[in-house]
RNA sequence: GGGCCUGUAGCUCAGUUUGGUUAGAGCGCACGCCUGAUAAGCGUGAGGUCGAUGGUUCAACUCCAUCCAGGCCCA
């Protein structure tokens, strides 16, 4: 007879084969229909809150592999903690106001933009915006990111623009929103600023001059050499048109400098390394140095102009470089950002005696009226005159161009709104506060507070369309601020109601009360600011919009979670304004993670060509790989991804699959409620696989707790290879196939199977989303208690299963297996045996070893997966294997004597006994009485 | 150029805090077994000058310095 048909083989109608691409949108249509994430809010009313803010994507352009990264990583972290017990409500939201929009609208646009009101843009820009959210949202869908699509927050929300006007106004009315110049890249002929982005770069002709400032202080006392001595610092420009705001020279505060001796009665001062190409440059063949001089001796001595009856001050700044030039550098802090950045400290305006159209204004006395370009060469010649240029020459260089009109752009100080670091204390305030934060990992901390610490005042303003105005009036006639609650509150409401645009739509009668009146000079009239604000300003309130104005949230957030380059960004943004407005952060932990980069390390770029968009990944592999692969990695680094990663990591997941698969299987005539076992009744094999559970639901969920998630990958994969496809599971086969169906022996294995699935299956839920459902869907039992795996909570330790004594004696046994299976294969080698069925085996062991295995004698075989097993105390018989590992244990291994039994494979003295069945065993005899099979 | 960070087998990760026996795991690879998890399963084996160099020390993957490679943020 066919003894196959009578054995308990597995049978799942799971299936092997995942096809995670094709089936992973049904699923997600599932739990759509069946409003899961609803049912999820519902269920956890009234739990304590656990809050991770999302950092909203910017809406322009699919997603990335690093938005994809990010995402997941925040759905693992959130499904973790919903199942840990907490009411952990998502939000997702976008960043939809800025440039990057705006310029896409305008590319789109071209010619037709000059034709277009800003209204009718910043309706185009909201339109482009609306349309990448929806892309974006089913990207993010499809990913398995679970939720409140249908009502994410968006910057360009009238609320929210609302809220971002009032906290703004808020910066303003307590004092440290203040109006300076700054330098910014202007386009004379657009009349117009433009952005680094719409910045382009062409070689350019420049004149390029040297030019000697008087030296007015007298340095005699200090340095000998130079007394009765005419002495000049020599500076070096490509834009002498910059001259007239020129306030100062730089000297590097680490260079030597040398005083030079033209011998035509100058005495020039620049850097000590620069002499020789200097002179040469300047025509100066005979010279000798007199002194040389530190950069410091020079700080605040002061110099005479070039061109105008007043003093220029030396100062000391580290921008300054030996690259070209005398290592002198002319300052204007209103022409060049690196000017202005060291002109701060030393208290120099940004004086920028230029108009709109780049012509100089009346200030600029001689050169009223001239554009700038055109003004190089009377700056020049009067210079001459002066006797105070030294070499003039044309020079190539690369400079920077308008995007729209090709022509070159100048930097130019004009009015800017900023937000004060030190006026209010938002800098010590914020520092304090991110003591206070808990930063994973704990560098983030050296990070942010680095740059808070240096950063310079924020510059909140920006000359576009597409943003939130900067809601403040300043008086007409002083140009003192006019702001109060009350106008605060107008404005509010009026932007609730009709959005930011309104402000662009009415004048400033609309939002002040009639009997507004300067508190300054008591005028009436009042300018309504036209800049709008920094997008920074946008998503860094969105703990006032989103977190203050949604009941479901809380403030502060547990947890805000982005990539590394945040610390500058949103982290920045968001502790400033929460720090500015409320006098706290507004998340009590920051998370950061790397970039994702290539297999090589290098980051991804269109240009490299090793970019590897997610949208690919799905197709190929499923979106449950790409979870997979984001729990696998440590994400603390920078993250790497390739084509041989995401093939190990499918590998990897069809282990996973095929070790529930198998368990699924060998439940098909379980039911946990009929058919369990009790713990107590269980034989000590089974007591050992729940104590190892146990170990792994340990591991799991303190990586879950510090978010370690590739900890959890590898115990969870390394569990079911090891303990239990390699081990417990192996063993297992035999009690599941071949005894009765309903026997003690064969119930307890299925017991432990069924807890060991249940419970493998919700630690992995929160990674393998889609994966852990479907096992679920075809566990016996449970499904009538929870429709969805998600609606779980995750799994705790049972303590009752926890018996270190019986682990260390199993780890003990364990060892020797170890060394069994290469006696095994040893004997294999020899031709010996095939399968280790064939083989009888003698374990030789000495005392300590003899004493804890005797009492397991009888199962050894079992353990082993072999015919027969023996135990011998001491001796080493010739022909044994000589374990390495274990002191005084030999193998010996023998092929099995007797016959095979024809149903269990087990050789055994007891097969021919039967006449009814006299090809198999006596073990397998009983079986088949209880299963009332005759022959 | 500056700040912060990283570098352990082909891959993903342990080990480094508190220096101390031949540096671990799984995968992949090679070879073998099985054909009752079968486009599965089991076993064995080979693979590492711990990025490089120098130093401290009786002893360095571990501590220090420099360099190289890479990442993020500035300039």
């Amino acid at each position: 007879m066919d003894y196959k048909k009578t054995l308990n083989l597995p049978s799942t109608k799971f299936p092997m084969k995942a096809s995670l691409a094709k089936r992973e949108p049904g699923q997600l249509k599932i739990w759509d229909e069946d409003g899961l994430y609803e049912k999820i809010r519902q269920a956890s009313k009234g739990r304590e809150k656990f809050i991770l803010h999302d950092g909203p994507p910017y809406a322009n352009g699919h997603i990335h592999i690093g938005t994809a990264l990010n995402k997941i990583l925040k759905d693992i972290i959130i499904r973790s903690r919903q199942m840990t017990g907490y009411d952990a409500v998502y939000v997702p939201g976008w960043d939809c106001h800025g440039l990057p929009v705006e310029h896409n609208v305008e590319k789109e646009l071209g010619s037709k933009k000059l034709e277009m009101s800003q209204a009718e843009i910043r309706k185009l820009c909201r339109v482009y915006a609306e349309r990448f959210i929806d892309i974006q949202r089913e990207e993010f869908k499809r990913l398995g990111v679970m939720g409140e699509w249908d009502d994410p927050y968006l910057t360009m929300n009238y609320e929210y623009e609302a809220t971002i006007a009032r906290e703004c106004g808020k910066f303003a009315s307590q004092g440290s929103l203040f109006r300076s110049k700054k330098p910014i890249h202007w386009c004379c002929s657009c009349k117009t600023a433009l952005a680094e982005a719409e910045i382009e770069y062409h070689d350019e002709s420049s004149p390029s001059i040297f030019v000697k400032f008087p030296l007015k202080d007298d340095l005699s006392a200090e340095i000998p050499e130079l007394s009765d001595k005419k002495v000049f610092v020599v500076i070096w420009t490509t834009t002498p048109w910059t001259l007239p705001a020129n306030l100062a020279v730089a000297l590097h505060p680490d260079i030597i400098y040398v005083a030079v001796d033209t011998k035509n009665g100058d005495v020039l001062i620049l850097a000590k390394e620069l002499v020789e190409n200097c002179m040469k440059t300047l025509g100066f063949s005979d010279f000798s140095v007199l002194a040389e001089i530190q950069a410091n001796r020079l700080e605040r001595k002061k110099c005479l102009h070039p061109l105008y009856d007043r003093e220029s001050i030396i100062i000391l700044g580290s921008h300054v470089t030996l690259d070209a030039g005398t290592g002198c550098v002319h300052t204007a802090p209103g022409h060049g950002r690196e000017d202005y950045d060291v002109g701060l400290l030393y208290d120099l305006d940004a004086y920028s005696p230029v108009d709109d159209r780049g012509c100089f204004t009346e200030e600029a006395d001689f050169f009223s009226g001239q554009f700038v370009f055109k003004a190089n060469t009377d700056i020049i010649a009067r210079l001459r005159e002066n006797d105070l240029l030294l070499a003039q020459e044309k020079m190539e260089h690369s400079y920077p161009h308008c995007w729209r009109c090709k022509k070159p752009v100048i930097f130019r100080a004009t009015p800017q709104w900023f937000i004060s670091m030190d006026k209010t204390g938002l800098r010590k305030k914020s520092l304090e506060e991110i003591d206070k934060v808990t930063w994973i990992p704990h560098w983030g901390r050296e990070r942010i507070y680095g740059m808070i610490e240096n950063r310079p005042d924020w510059c909140v303003s920006r000359q576009r369309a597409w943003g939130v105005p900067i809601a403040i009036f300043y008086c007409e006639k002083c140009g003192a601020l006019h702001i109060n609650p009350e106008i605060i509150d107008r404005i509010y409401t009026k932007f609730q109601e009709h959005g930011a645009d309104i402000w662009f739509e009415k004048d400033a009668k609309e939002f002040l009360p009639q009997d507004a009146v300067c508190g300054q000079c008591g005028h009436t009239t009042f300018v309504k600011e036209d800049d709008i604000l920094d997008v920074w300003f946008d998503s860094g309130v969105s703990h006032a919009a989103v977190l203050e104005n949604r009941p479901s949230l809380k403030w502060p957030a547990d947890l805000y979670l982005e990539g590394s380059d945040q610390h500058r960004g949103w982290f920045h943004s968001s502790l400033l304004t929460a720090v500015g407005t409320r006098g706290a952060a507004p998340f009590e932990s920051v998370l950061t993670h790397g970039f994702v980069v290539d297999a090589k390390g290098k980051k991804m770029s269109k240009s490299l060509g090793n970019v590897v968009a997610p949208e690919e990944v799905i197709k190929k592999h499923g979106a449950e790989i790409l979870r997979l692969w984001v729990s696998a990695s440590d994400y603390r680094d920078d993250i790497r991804i390739s084509e041989n990663i995401l093939k190990q990591l499918s590998d990897a997941y069809r282990r996973i699959r095929n070790t529930s698969r198998f368990m699924l299987g060998n439940l098909y005539d379980f039911d946990p409620e009929k058919d369990a076992v009790p713990y107590g009744s269980m034989p000590e094999i089974d007591r050992f696989a729940l104590h190892r559970l146990q170990e792994v639901i340990e591991r799991t969920l303190k990586a879950y707790d510090t978010y370690e998630f590739h900890i959890i990958y590898h115990a969870l994969y390394n569990y079911c290879i090891v303990d239990l496809s390699a081990f417990y599971l192996d063993i297992l086969k035999d009690r599941l196939y071949t005894l009765p169906p309903e026997s003690a022996g064969r119930r307890s294995a299925q017991t432990v199977i069924h807890i060991l699935l249940d419970t493998m299956a919700r630690l992995m839920a929160p990674i393998l989303a889609f994966t852990a459902e479907e096992i679920w869907s075809f566990m016996p039992g449970t499904k009538e208690n929870e429709p969805s795996i998600h609606l779980t909570s995750i799994p705790q330790v049972t303590e009752a299963w926890k018996d270190e004594k019986l682990a260390k004696k199993w780890k003990r046994i364990l060892d020797v297996r170890g060394d069994v299976t290469k006696a095994l294969e040893e004997a294999r080698v020899k031709k010996l045996i095939g399968h280790s069925l064939d083989a009888v085996v003698t374990l030789y062991a000495d005392n300590d070893l003899y004493d804890i295995l005797c009492p397991y004698e009888n199962e050894l075989s079992t353990i082993f997966i072999v015919s027969g097993a023996s135990l011998v105390n001491g001796g080493n018989p010739a022909g044994a294997f000589e374990s390495q590992e274990i002191d005084n244990l030999s193998i010996l291994v023998e092929p099995a004597t007797g016959d095979k039994c024809e149903r269990c494979w087990i050789y055994d003295v007891s097969i021919g006994t039967s006449s009814e069945h006299p090809t198999i065993c006596s073990r397998c005899q009983n079986s088949l009485k209880e299963l009332k099979i005759e022959n």
